[in-house]
RNA sequence: GGACGCGUAGCUCAGUUGGUUAGAGCACCGCCUUGAUAAGGCGGGGGUCGAUGGUUCAAGUCCAUCCGCGUCCA
């Protein structure tokens, strides 16, 4: 009869099973978490240690969660579970980014399919509820992650408290004297009588008139000009109705300009654009004159071709020589860049056109076009027909043309829309010294990557002054009252708290639902305030919502302080949130809101591009949660280096999926092994251990050290390296080989076995917990196994626990003589792999305990004395059958592997010169018959 | 177009101040194992270090130009 030894083994025993089935069983985790308060228990247990702010960008609340969104969440929840195991106490409260125009396009998109009408509140209303399902639905999806957090105190940008701070913040930027208004061109709807936004654009076919215009120069010779005949500057432009607008010529300083001579006049163009302007105003044989740079040609004076004003040429970057004339019809009141260009020059933001589109009557604009309207209607602009006949009738008409281009419409009313000067506040950034001051704080914070702290000092040193008001409803309102009468604006920091008071009572749709008299009872309204005024209806920009977040979150929150540790955000936020919270901060409170800065690059597909939203897949972080689970995703996050753009693909997740097993395995090993022991009654004093696990303990150590810098850094990435290696080649292809055959063949409770188990039990302990920050699930699983044998039986969680250290004793002496010896060792067997692999190759072995080696070497030999001393483990550290030494004089070391001799054990596997009668057991070596008369008391 | 960054094996990453035949994990191929088994061991193949030029006794590592990609800006 055959006995089937595996049963006389002791066995790999564990309810810690092999395979994870992720997907299904860790919401089970997610719930066991929120049941016994995870978070709440670690905050508790911190109680009282140094405080870790790291302080959380709020999301925009207007999708699914993106797995770029993921990817920043996942860093700071595994930062936060690694600061908290170092000793931190590490409150986390979550936030929400609510208002915005994304949000309101999209709730407007819907009104109006359902072809309903709503006031400013019921758009608010509307706006709220779509905000809030998403933060329902991301809070889910955060969770299903596993992201540990003090929920019940997330902030909302929307939440009455919070806009309360957001308008106190802002009063202190009244207070400070840095609010101001000005004109600025934004888009506007003539129909709708409304600003529109860059989202609310669509781009469509229009056909335009596009005219050439000449520009008289009366003293071309003030530049060095020297033209044959009377001269003129040549604009193109495809927007006539601009012209009464018009108060300078933009040319490029680098592009060559020429003078064209024709029939008695002279005109400047660029040179590049030279054929194509004579082609088109049809100047046969005209000839060239003059030459210059378009940077001589600053300052020159030309004229308006139909009003008594001077046109100066300034310069411009972006004119370019691909279309026109390289001259650019310059009306700072009617472009962005023409405003740009007018803030540079100090020209007027000169807007002649009024809400209704219609030409104002300044005593300025012509008195033909004062009530002409600009807007177009069924392909006619009557604006740009009257400017036409000034032209022609002052002679500077060029040439008149069609064009077929894209033009922005408005998304509602289909009509063109024109890019108007508007009335807007803005923050002074260069008032009091507050540019300085921003500058000055950017110097004084940890920027991770270095290169984060050039990325912002330049956004902070170029940023022009910010425009904070927005002509929308979804917003923080703007509390702005003007005369109706003579459309002055009012703005007072004491009226504003005021607002504050009631909006952190009443949320700010009481700004919306208000009478002037109802807004300002009680209010210290200033004295010389008119009595007749109107509620302003802009609301604030979002930026200064979420800028505000450091004090509507970090200095009032009892568990939080300011200025934060940390913030950690995709490097995009140079330019963003990192930027609109350091100019509040500095306003605020003098200084940066934060003391370091992390930031980390895009998520990329697997070609490094983009992720565009017309991906065939959406890339939501529930697509990998759900194909691949959770812990698959953080190891992800674990494994790139993250301040490089984020590579995302299928095959990624697949890869880490089996890296994700290898660990898991190993913790299978590591628990099955152990499961049969008690620390308390089987552990062995490491000073008795034997060498292969001090050798272990030596590594665990410098794992333990690697892990802990790369962490301390946010380099997890190598973090998680040092543990792939650490279990690849140090446990699984090296502790594991040589332990197995002792752990599944001895006597329970034999020495060498409970030596290792002693070990085992160590590396498990300190393997978990240094998992833990990055598999926390997994980890969490097991860390129950390991202190109940049960899923869910321990009563803490190993995120309770302390970051491992590292004892003295890990690396005494012994330890450090012995790590030496098993390293050198290993070396030495490499030569025999590669003989067992030919003899395995040729089929006369399979094991390696089929094989057995010979030794030759030099008694005095270094290597032949350290095996001679470590002579008895050589079998086991090799797993071998037998390693027999031959001491010969002068021979250099040979290790010769052979087929072992002897029979084979049926049970150890290991080969002996004899076998022994073990009962009923049959045959098998004196060891294994020992072992069984152990076990089973007869044989 | 501008500013800043990135580009090392199929994938994810290491490669100290320039110095021997460029490394790791995973994947791949072959063999073994089936007593970690939806596991494990052993062996192996695979990179002109984005391209080209330059500095140097010596460059993945320094410089220049170009190409590709990303973020922000225009």
């Amino acid at each position: 009869m055959e006995i089937d030894f595996k049963d006389t083994l002791n066995k790999c025993t564990t309810g810690f099973p092999m395979r994870a089935g992720l997907v299904e069983r860790e919401p089970v985790r997610v719930a066991h978490w929120a049941k016994s308060g995870l978070y709440e228990q670690i905050q508790a247990k911190r109680q009282g240690c140094p405080v870790f702010v790291l302080h959380d960008g709020p999301p925009f609340t207007n999708g699914d969660v993106h797995i770029g969104t993921a990817l920043n969440k996942l860093l700071k929840d595994t930062i936060l579970r690694y600061k908290s195991m170092r000793g931190w106490r590490t409150p986390y409260v979550p936030g929400w980014d609510c208002h915005g125009l994304p949000i309101e396009f999209k709730v407007m998109k819907e009104i109006q399919a359902s072809k309903k009408s709503l006031d400013a509140l019921g758009v608010r209303k509307a706006c709220a509820d779509f905000s809030a399902a998403f933060i329902e639905k991301q809070r889910e999806q955060f969770l299903r992650l596993g992201i540990l957090a003090d929920w019940k105190s997330e902030y909302r940008t929307m939440d009455p408290g919070y806009e309360a701070e957001i308008l106190k913040s802002f009063a202190t930027f009244v207070d400070r004297g840095l609010v101001y208004r000005s004109k600025k061109p934004v888009y506007w709807s003539i129909p709708c009588q409304t600003a529109l936004a860059e989202a609310e654009v669509e781009h469509l076919e229009k056909r335009s008139t596009s005219i050439w215009v000449g520009f008289p120069v009366p003293n071309p010779a003030s530049r060095g000009i020297t033209a044959a005949h009377p001269l003129s500057v040549v604009i193109w432009t495809t927007t006539p109705w601009t012209l009464p607008a018009n108060l300078a010529i933009a040319v490029n300083p680098a592009l060559e300009y020429v003078e064209v001579r024709h029939g008695g006049r002279s005109f400047l163009v660029a040179a590049a654009l030279r054929d194509s302007f004579v082609q088109a105003c049809e100047l046969t044989d005209a000839v060239d004159g003059w030459r210059g740079l378009g940077k001589t040609l600053e300052g020159l004076v030309t004229r308006h071709p139909f009003i008594e004003r001077d046109a100066p040429i300034v310069l411009a970057d972006y004119v370019e020589d691909k279309a026109g004339t390289g001259c650019v019809h310059t009306a700072p009141g009617h472009g962005l860049e023409d405003y740009h260009t007018g803030v540079k020059y100090g020209l007027e933001v000169y807007c002649p056109v009024k809400d209704d589109g219609t030409y104002v009557d300044d005593g300025r604009v012509p008195a033909r076009l004062v009530g002409v309207s600009v807007l177009e209607v069924e392909g006619k602009n009557p604006g740009n027909i009257a400017v036409l006949e000034l032209l022609k009738e002052s002679g500077h008409l060029l040439k008149v043309q069609g064009l077929k281009h894209s033009y922005p419409h408005c998304w509602r009313s289909k009509s063109p829309v024109v890019f108007r000067a508007l009335d807007q506040w803005f923050v002074g950034l260069d008032r009091h010294g507050l540019r300085n001051a921003a500058l000055d704080a950017i110097g004084k914070v940890q920027w991770i990557p270095a290169e984060g702290e050039n990325r912002i000092r330049a956004a902070v040193s170029t940023r022009p002054d910010w425009c904070i008001s927005r002509q929308r409803a979804w917003g923080v309102p703007i509390p702005s009252f003007y005369s109706p009468s003579t459309g002055e604006s009012y703005l007072d920091a004491g009226v504003i708290r005021h607002v504050a008071q009631k909006v952190a009572e009443h949320g700010a749709d009481w700004w919306w639902a208000s009478s002037v008299e109802t807004l300002l009872e009680g209010a210290p309204v200033p004295t010389a305030w008119p009595k007749d005024l109107r509620k302003g209806l802009d609301t604030l920009d979002v930026w200064i919502d979420s800028g505000t977040s450091h004090l509507a979150v970090c200095a009032k929150h009892p568990d939080l302080h300011w200025p934060a540790d940390l913030y950690l955000e995709g490097s995009d936020q140079h330019r963003g949130w990192f930027q609109s919270s350091l100019w509040t901060s500095v306003a605020v409170k003098h200084a940066a809101p934060y003391k370091a800065v992390v930031t980390h690059g895009f998520v990329v597909n697997e070609k490094r591009e983009k992720i565009s939203k017309s991906d065939a897949k959406p890339q939501t972080a529930d697509v990998y949660v759900k194909t691949y689970g959770a812990e698959i995703v953080r190891l992800w996050v674990a494994s790139q280096n993250f301040q490089k753009d984020v590579p995302v693909a299928d095959s990624i997740f697949k890869n880490i999926s089996e890296e994700y097993r290898m660990f898991r395995n190993t913790i299978y090993f590591l628990l099955g092994y152990t499961s049969d022991f008690n620390a308390a009654t089987d552990a062995v004093p490491l000073a008795q251990c034997e060498r292969i696990d001090r050798w272990v303990l030596v590594e665990l150590a410098k794992l333990v050290r690697a892990v802990t810098e790369a962490s301390e850094v946010y380099e997890f990435h190598q973090a998680k390296a040092a543990l792939a290696n650490f279990t690849s080649n140090v446990l699984s292809a090296t502790y594991f080989k040589v332990l197995k055959n002792r752990l599944q063949v001895t006597v329970p409770n034999d020495p060498l076995r409970r030596s290792s188990q002693t070990v085992m039990r160590q590396v498990l302990e300190v393997y978990l917990k240094l998992l833990a920050p990055f598999l926390s699930m997994t980890a969490d699983e097991a860390w129950s196994h390991f202190q109940t044998q049960t899923e869910y039986g321990a009563t803490t969680s190993i995120h309770l626990e302390d970051w491992p250290t590292i004892p003295a004793a890990w690396e005494d002496e012994k330890a450090l003589d012995a790590h030496t010896k098993v390293e050198r060792l290993q070396v030495l067997v490499g030569q025999v792999n590669v003989q067992l692999e030919k003899m395995r190759q040729a089929g006369e072995i399979s094991l390696s305990l089929d094989a057995a080696a010979v030794v030759t070497g030099d008694p005095q030999d270094p290597d032949f004395v350290l095996l001679t001393t470590c002579q008895a483990e050589l079998e086991d550290m090799w797993v071998l059958s037998a390693v027999t030494l031959v001491p010969q004089k002068g021979a250099n070391l040979e290790i010769k592997a052979m087929k072992a001799p002897g029979v084979r054990c049926p049970r150890s596997w290991k080969y002996f010169p004899a076998l022994v009668d073990a009962g009923r057991f049959g045959m098998v070596s004196p060891r294994c018959r020992e072992v069984l008369l152990a076990k089973y008391q007869t044989l």
